[in-house]
DNA sequence: CGTGTTTGACCTGCGC
DNA sequence: GCGCAGGTCAAACACG
């Protein structure tokens, strides 16, 4: 067996077979990469530009000993490019400092619309009435960028009566389209009338190539139908973590809109739901301990949707801000208290845990679906792949167990009364 | 062969 | 009671 060390001379030294003394070597340029790499890292993260001068002086003393052909055309090259960047970053940080001001305005606006709208606390439980009459939104923006990217992800979470969002089915046979234009998940949970049944009922609308959302339960499909004033035809789902769970899903198409999805669960789980599944933590009994957890996915989606709504980092906190202004600007702490959640906590004891990995991908059968003579690819091959999927599945569990604990709340308050 | 989907038939509730 | 629409069932089928 022979070894052609000759080869080895341009290598770049990975190789694990080569001879002592060029493990030493290797060992040498290992080190002298290493600079490199701090070297590029302080050159990545000179975001600020009070450190961006310090930086440069700690970065030229490392070019001095490059080659006399990449110092002279090279290094111009990323001098340059490093301009460029710098002036892009400076561009982009107006952008976000505008942003938050215009989200600053409008939530100052907004807070002083509800308070002439209806009493000052927050889903409390009053009448029913008043209740029915609440709304709650949550709008998400994983991307920070322009809303109408396709793949910019809005997630919107409303509290409105049954009787009036059936009215609106009876109407148009689509639910409320007024967040659909800007790429946007609507969840709505539904309370019936005051006199009828209340039945835990969420509507999801997310935009979405997949023929579902993938929210970490499994489900199995036992129909499908065309509705009225609707050519997309509505799907029917069971949950199949558990037998004998009741918790059921309808899935269809926005009319308006073919790349909304809207997704309308129903039911009380029966179960303890799979890790990512807190989804539907939501309409699961209120007596049933859960965690809500927020995967890095999500809390990066959570993040960036402060360039919209919030400065917060969490969920818990970017709910609450929409409530109470003083929450507002907590965007630095890391707590996860808020009014919105001790509410939560005391009213369906849910529990709200810092972000951690959260695994998702059941019952995905990867074939291609049809839809009102359209075939929809496989769920992983669109979407941008499969972190983002997993992104806005999580991101979709999270609204979802959301609005599952004001169901939790409102069905409480219907047996109170 | 087990699991999940498809799809026509059937059931149920509601308005007239 | 009738018709309509939404929802569900279950046999047939497809897929891995």
């Amino acid at each position: 067996m022979q070894i052609d060390l000759s080869l080895k001379i341009a290598d770049d030294g990975d190789d694990q077979s080569e001879g002592k003394g060029e493990e030493e070597q290797e060992q040498e340029e290992e080190g002298i990469e290493d600079k490199e790499k701090e070297k590029r890292k302080d050159q990545e993260d000179g975001f600020d530009p009070i450190e961006e001068g310090q930086k440069e002086e700690d970065i030229s003393p490392v070019r001095k000993p490059l080659p006399e052909n990449f110092k002279s055309d090279e290094l111009c090259e990323l001098e340059e490019e490093m301009n460029r960047m710098k002036k892009e970053n400076e561009v982009l940080r107006k952008v976000v400092e505008q942003t938050m001001n215009d989200y600053h305005d409008l939530q100052i606006k907004f807070a002083a619309i509800r308070k002439n709208a209806q009493d000052n606390s927050f889903l409390s439980l009053g009448s029913k009435e008043e209740a029915d009459k609440r709304t709650l939104q949550l709008v998400l923006a994983p991307n920070g960028n322009e809303i109408d990217d396709g793949k910019e992800l809005g997630l919107t979470l409303r509290l409105q009566p049954q009787y009036e969002e059936e009215e609106k089915i009876k109407n148009t046979d689509v639910y409320d389209h007024k967040f659909d234009q800007k790429g946007s998940v609507t969840a709505t949970t539904r309370s019936s009338p005051p006199t009828a049944n209340r039945k835990a009922r969420v509507s999801v609308r997310a935009r979405c190539q997949t023929p579902t959302m993938n929210d970490g339960c499994q489900w199995r499909k036992y129909g499908q139908k065309i509705a009225k004033g609707n050519p997309c035809p509505r799907a029917y789902y069971r949950c199949t973590v558990a037998p004998g769970c009741p918790v059921r899903k309808q899935v269809q198409r926005c009319l308006e809109d073919m790349s909304i999805l809207i997704t309308t669960y129903e039911g009380t789980h029966n179960h303890p739901l799979p890790v990512g599944a807190t989804a539907l933590a939501s309409t699961t009994s209120s007596t049933t301990p859960m965690n809500f957890t927020l995967s890095e996915d999500q809390d990066h989606l959570l993040s960036n949707a402060t360039t919209i709504l919030d400065t917060t980092s969490t969920a818990p906190h970017f709910l609450s801000s929409y409530y109470s202004s003083p929450y507002l600007r907590n965007s630095t702490t890391s707590s996860h208290y808020s009014p919105f959640n001790e509410h939560i906590i005391n009213s369906s004891k849910y529990l709200w845990t810092p972000p951690s990995t959260s695994s998702s991908d059941l019952g995905r059968s990867g074939r291609s679906y049809r839809f009102s003579d359209q075939y929809w690819g496989s769920d992983k091959l669109k979407w941008g792949g499969k972190d983002e999927e997993k992104s806005v599945a999580e991101s979709v569990g999270g609204i979802m167990a959301v609005a599952s604990a004001i169901n939790s709340i409102i069905d409480k308050e219907g047996q109170a009364a």
